[in-house]
DNA sequence: CCCTGGCATAGGTCCGACCTCTTCTGCTAC
DNA sequence: GTAGCAGAAGAGGTCGGACCTATGCCAGGG
């Protein structure tokens, strides 16, 4: 195992015990009470508590007050706790984040165009045809209501569709970071030609064509890329941005 | 602040107030020690402890047994802990760590032929001649001796020259992680090959040319992937990829 | 001058008690 | 018979205090 994880210390010993357990036990699964448990792994309950603590930190395990401790497997949205954190500090946030999308969701929607299945392809346009609804619907509105969680976002589909890989786990990671961003910086008319161009990306999946794919989801985040740097100037961004991902289109 | 963070547990707010506590407080400076820390928050040290800890795998706090806690900036390798974990279960991590590296580095080459000062490009050279050193120092042993602490390697150094950006601190992370595994499965003999391609890295950065540095990434990079597939096929991979570099170099 | 030993202090672990929340159960009222 | 509420049971959350162990510092002896 990782020489990082042994040491001296107790808490230690109970959190690679406790990470044998639940790598063994399936998705979903409850754990003993922390009591037995504790007595279980001859630690005392507080450094049982302490390691399970760590663990849900990790998102391998979900612990619920009043019911019980669940194991779960980590995703994106358990990771980007640490991100977060790490990224309050920095007001260059959005736009790192946006390159860092730049660099890989290109990638990753060329897999997806490769890899896709038609299941994938009927969930990626429900997901287009959703937000195509909604931006109909709240149109004249200044504020897009909080989303459905039920409904997942394209990037999340995208990654599905491209296999659960660590680029995949990445992109939905900035996704998830950069949503709040976009959401409040971007004008509500930047919606529209998102949601056009996000509807391009998913065609060229759903045709089976990489390179397709890949410009597209360029072309997006180019524009994007574009209209956040105006907003972030104090221009309006719709006329330069527009511009560009109309002659891009042409 | 994060909505995330409040929530009726004792604990959160004890990490929140913490974690102002520590966003005032200079980097190195030494906390109060928890008895009294858990006294001015008003809660008992078994919660201040569990909110230091959990500060702690965030990598703001760096706690000292007998000595005691003091404030830490995050970086890389802190972060490095949660996906360390993540990536455990993932017998493929070494080949998608590898095509992560394949998404960025080239482009941070790039901005590092950009950006990097005289002083980046010395300290790039001396790392690369200290490498060349040991190369000829160990040639004859199996195993690599420790590296010492203070020397940094390439890729962090190219992450300084190309400023400390959400997409250096990935690259850095990722190579953390693919280190041992590089080191334990590939032949010594690839030290040499892979050393003199790095060495084309860091000239082509010294002389500022970005495509040059991109390139010589993305060899260097090819190089190792089919090293790797080689080693993972249980073939020599000597022959393989180095007639695949050899071919890139004329 | 260096080394060594011990003391003060810091974090690490344990215990046992109590609090709060969730769930289930069984009684009660309609 | 069913809907709804009250209580019990059991789970995690918090507490305070005791003791263990590691570190840093300093005095004393070589």
């Amino acid at each position: 195992m990782s020489q990082a994880s042994n040491g001296t210390r107790v808490v230690d010993q109970a959190r690679d015990a406790l990470a044998a357990y639940v790598r063994s036990a399936p998705e979903g699964s409850k754990l003993p009470p922390e009591r037995e448990l504790a007595q279980k792994l001859g630690v005392s309950r507080t450094t049982l508590r302490d390691g399970v603590s760590r663990l849900a930190l990790l998102g391998l395990l979900e612990v619920r007050h009043g019911d019980g401790t669940y194991v779960r497997s980590p995703d994106a949205t358990q990771l980007a706790l640490p991100f977060r954190s790490l990224l309050e500090y920095n007001p260059e946030a959005p736009s790192e984040l946006l390159a860092l999308k730049r660099l890989l969701e290109p990638a990753l929607a060329a897999t997806a165009a490769s890899n896709a299945t038609d299941e994938d392809v009927a969930a990626l346009r429900a997901a287009i045809q959703h937000e195509r609804s909604e931006l109909l619907r709240y149109s004249d509105r200044r504020r897009v209501p909080r989303r459905q969680p039920a409904r997942r976002s394209l990037e999340s589909l995208m990654v599905a569709a491209a296999g659960s890989s660590l680029v995949g786990t990445l992109v939905g990671l900035a996704t998830e970071l950069l949503r709040p961003t976009l959401s409040e910086r971007l004008p509500p008319a930047f919606r529209q030609l998102a949601v056009e161009q996000r509807g391009a990306i998913v065609e060229a999946i759903a045709i089976g064509e990489p390179d397709a794919a890949r410009g597209a989801m360029e072309l997006h985040l180019n524009t994007l890329a574009k209209a956040l740097d105006a907003v972030d100037q104090n221009l309006a961004p719709t006329r330069e941005a527009a511009g560009v991902a109309g002659a891009a289109l042409a």
